[in-house]
RNA sequence: GGGGCCGUGGUGUAGUCCGGUUAACACGCCGGCCUGUCAAGCCGGAGAUCGCGGGUUCAAGUCCCGUCGGCCCCGCCA
């Protein structure tokens, strides 16, 4: 090339008229008049309009063998458009360069879609072309909005005093929780390393050595089945602090936010954040993560019911159980068919049924009325402050399930009503989660967060007695629905940390094995300490308005966790897996 | 481990329920015409045997079985 770029297809304006310069990028599109041929250049700043006159014979000439996608360089004048002729919908709408010289500097095969937004494309071919998906400019913004919040976080958190250390890829395996992904030693045949669930232990192992302050953006590892808001590598925002209690990290993490939403969006959110319990959470939204941008709270009405002569729902209560309700306005016209998808829904979390009672003009329209007396009837409707045309949708079940399926169901129900209202960010903590939880499978309580959560103190006293019933310093950062971080106080004791292993159904063997490094350092001078990780990607997701995570990661797996361009995971040779000692066993 | 939806020229879809002569449409691509377009326009053309394998049938894109792949969800994700 024998220029050099001057500058990019998104910078040039009015007052560079008369200018001599020259640009690089790809072929976007090209109107070839006959006489006259315009080309669009792209490059991630723009696009700028190219005019190739037929009097300039030689460009003319490389004009027209010009196609899609061409990576070419152009130079050229700046002039302002005829009049008339300017674009509004381009930056650089005002102004065009004038070609004077153009030279391929790379043709192009025609891509396998068009490089435009807005394009019915599948996934899975836009997975495979990732380079070519990348081009267009709505990733771009995505990958660049992206790249913005990496440095607003970490300008956040140097200009606080945290430190950012790096902790390592390569870790001991530790079965508590989520699948660890594997990495065989060869130095050590037989023995694997495992990539980082979180850096967990080692931020608290910083803590013991006095970085008071750290934090981290870091890639976890979890061999779990994906989702839309799931990936098997992604990110954290990883922070820890030593001398604080919940608020201090709480504040910390609102301060974040506050400025994240101010950079990024341009939007002022008000601080502190509402809190909900977990408690709470669950009996008004069916959700430890609610989301807040709509009400549609969850209505109790088991108290009414017990009454009535409608034997499902007084078995439930009878069995401790709820009766609990959404109302969905409007939701009358409902056909049978739609209430019988809301059924098979709810099914699929469980629910035996649910039951469905049109509100009429002067009372229920509705088989069930017979079994409940009118006064009965008037409570319930105006317990659910429901009106004419109304639906009211009702679970009956063991009161979490309960709780859950109507969740499930408020959140659907907001998607297909348009209860959701475009551009809110609503921002809320769930607290006092429960320490620990009851797995069926293992016979044993499991820890919610993970072993080194604190509980209470003032419910450690009913750590033998009611464990089930001793609450976390835990807490959960809830944005439209979505938990884009969790975190907690740690425990910071030997005897406490024990206490937990035994509540645990740990050995003290198995816990030596395991963590024994990090209680060894516990008895070093450990400082009372806690912290938070968020998900980087669902986080930046929200921000940029998608509805999967894959959309701001560069280069994301499929649901069955392939890589659809590189092909990965694939064989290895079989001197690979000599060196490490490997056998593959024929599955 | 399980449930649902999907796979047809380069791309997106129609056709599949009710099997039957040249698989349709739009965009893209190629060529021609055209000197001010910007989703340029007009005319013409090429291009798919219907994800893959097997089966049923005189006959399969269409029915059946299996398999691969994508997406959404349950379980799982301390």
């Amino acid at each position: 090339m024998k220029s050099k770029r001057t500058h990019t297809c998104g910078a040039l304006r009015k007052e560079h008229a008369g200018q001599s310069v020259v640009l690089m990028g790809w072929v976007d599109r090209r109107r070839d008049h006959g006489g006259v041929i315009f080309i669009d250049l792209r490059d991630r700043y723009g696009k700028t309009q190219i005019v190739f006159n037929p009097e300039n014979e030689a460009v003319y000439q490389t004009a027209k063998t010009l196609r899609g996608e061409f990576v070419i360089a152009v130079k050229g004048q700046v002039a302002i458009r005829p009049e008339g002729m300017a674009n509004e919908a381009l930056a650089t709408g005002e102004i065009e360069v004038i070609a004077d010289e153009c030279e391929v500097l790379n043709p192009a095969k025609t891509p396998p879609f068009e490089i435009i937004d807005n394009i019915e494309v599948s996934e899975e071919l836009r997975l495979k072309y990732r380079y070519l998906d990348l081009r267009r400019p709505s990733m771009q913004s995505n990958l660049l909005l992206r790249h913005r919040l990496y440095q607003v976080v970490r300008r956040y958190f140097d200009e606080n005093g945290f430190v950012e250390v790096e902790t390592p890829m390569l870790m001991k395996s530790t079965p508590e929780g989520a699948r660890d992904y594997l990495v065989p030693s060869r130095l050590h045949k037989g023995k694997f390393y495992a990539l980082p669930q979180s850096p967990q232990t080692y931020k608290q192992i910083l803590m013991v050595a006095g970085f008071d302050r750290y934090f981290q953006i870091v890639k976890c590892f979890r061999d779990e089945d994906l989702r839309a808001d799931r990936q098997p590598e992604f990110t954290q925002i990883d922070v820890e602090m030593s001398f604080v209690d919940a608020d201090d990290v709480l504040s910390m993490v609102e301060g974040l936010m506050q400025r994240v939403m101010k950079d990024i969006k341009s939007v002022d959110i008000d601080t502190p954040f509402p809190r909900l319990s977990y408690e709470e959470a669950m009996e008004k939204y069916g959700s430890d993560k609610p989301d807040l941008r709509f009400g549609a709270q969850l209505v109790d009405i088991s108290d009414f019911v017990r009454a009535s002569e409608f034997r499902v729902f007084r078995e439930v209560l009878e069995n401790h159980g709820a009766v609990k309700g959404l109302r969905v306005p409007g939701g009358a016209k409902y056909s049978r068919k739609r209430i019988d998808e809301l059924t098979e829904f709810v099914k699929e979390f469980g629910a035996k049924g649910l039951v469905a009672i049109k509100i009429g003009e002067a009372d229920w329209d509705s088989g069930l009325a017979k079994f409940f007396d009118e006064g009965l009837r008037r409570k319930i409707t105006s317990a659910f402050g429901a009106e004419a045309g109304d639906l009211l949708l009702i679970i009956a079940d063991e009161r979490e399930r309960t709780n859950v399926v109507l969740g499930n169901l408020r959140n659907r129900l907001a998607r297909e009503e348009n209860w959701i209202p475009e551009g809110q960010y609503h921002f809320s903590w769930v607290v006092d989660f429960p320490l620990l939880e009851y797995d069926e499978e293992e016979q044993r309580y499991v820890a919610r967060h993970h072993p080194f959560t604190s509980p209470m103190e003032e419910d450690v006293h009913l750590m033998d007695s009611a464990p089930e019933k001793v609450r976390a310093k835990a807490y959960d950062l809830v944005l439209n629905g979505y938990e884009i971080a969790g975190g907690s106080i740690r425990i910071h004791k030997r005897e406490l940390q024990n206490k937990m292993f035994s509540l645990l159904k740990i050995s003290p063997e198995e816990a030596e094995r395991k963590f024994g490094f990090l209680l060894e350092a516990f008895e070093y001078g450990a400082p009372p300490h806690g912290g938070i990780a968020f998900g980087f990607d669902r986080l930046a997701m929200i921000l940029a308005g998608r509805q999967s995570i894959r959309d701001v990661i560069a280069f994301p797996k499929t649901n069955s966790a392939l890589s659809l361009m590189d092909g990965a995971p694939s064989e290895v040779d079989e001197r690979q897996l000599q060196e490490l000692g490997i056998k593959i066993i024929d599955p």
